[in-house]
DNA sequence: GTGGGGATTTACT
DNA sequence: GTAAATCCCCACA
């Protein structure tokens, strides 16, 4: 059961709070990988450079750089050498809530941290923060409300497992888009 | 050394 | 709702 500590931390760490860069999140919604046997993850192809903190022992940040402009981050949560992570997409700004608006103008206080992007943009997280251990970081706390499961975002592969985990009706949760097939440029 | 794809967000219609 | 923006990473030769 590769994929049992995973699912199991995805409804511990809703609720929790993230701090980083001054802004401190209440994670509302977060997205498991588990682990190189998961067709979805990044480290499905086995540890590369990029992938080696995912590999590496849980509590630690696993940053990466999408889409040419967006970072994400992960929290490491399988044991060392499993790559499991939980991709932290989105929270409710509860502290440092100014800093975060900078970071992000013209964006509404709810949307601050509202997807996976936004939420790196919103609390300063890039290339620089891969491998943080976040034990300073991370703080449980008691969570207000249901946890609800569902399928995955953006993914071309696996995307039906249900393994995006969120607070039920909590308005900060980013609403579900399907992958989107890209056109290709050879025509 | 080169080529193709990606765990997204934003602006415009 | 649809389209565009844009760097990094990985696989192959």
């Amino acid at each position: 059961m590769l994929a049992g500590p995973v699912l199991d931390a995805a409804p511990r760490l809703l609720g929790a709070t993230f701090t980083h860069g001054g802004v401190t999140v209440r994670l509302t919604e977060v997205e498991a990988y588990a682990g190189a046997e998961d067709p979805g993850s990044h480290a499905h192809r086995g540890m590369t450079q990029r992938t080696a903190v995912m590999f590496g022992p849980p509590g630690r940040l696993y940053v990466y750089f999408t889409y040419g402009m967006h970072f994400c981050c992960n929290v490491v949560c399988g044991p060392e050498g499993e790559a499991s992570a939980l991709l932290l997409r989105a929270g409710e700004v509860v502290d440092g809530v100014e800093l975060a608006r900078s970071r992000r103008p013209g964006s509404s206080d709810r949307d601050l941290a509202r997807g996976p992007g936004r939420l790196c943009k919103a609390m300063g997280i890039e290339r620089s923060d891969n491998g943080l251990d976040l034990a300073e970081h991370l703080q449980l706390a008691p969570r207000a409300g249901d946890v609800s499961a569902g399928p995955r975002v953006g993914l071309r592969l696996a995307a039906e497992r249900p393994w995006r985990f969120w607070v039920t009706g909590d308005p900060t949760v980013s609403r579900y888009v399907a992958a989107k097939p890209r056109p290709t440029r050879s025509g």
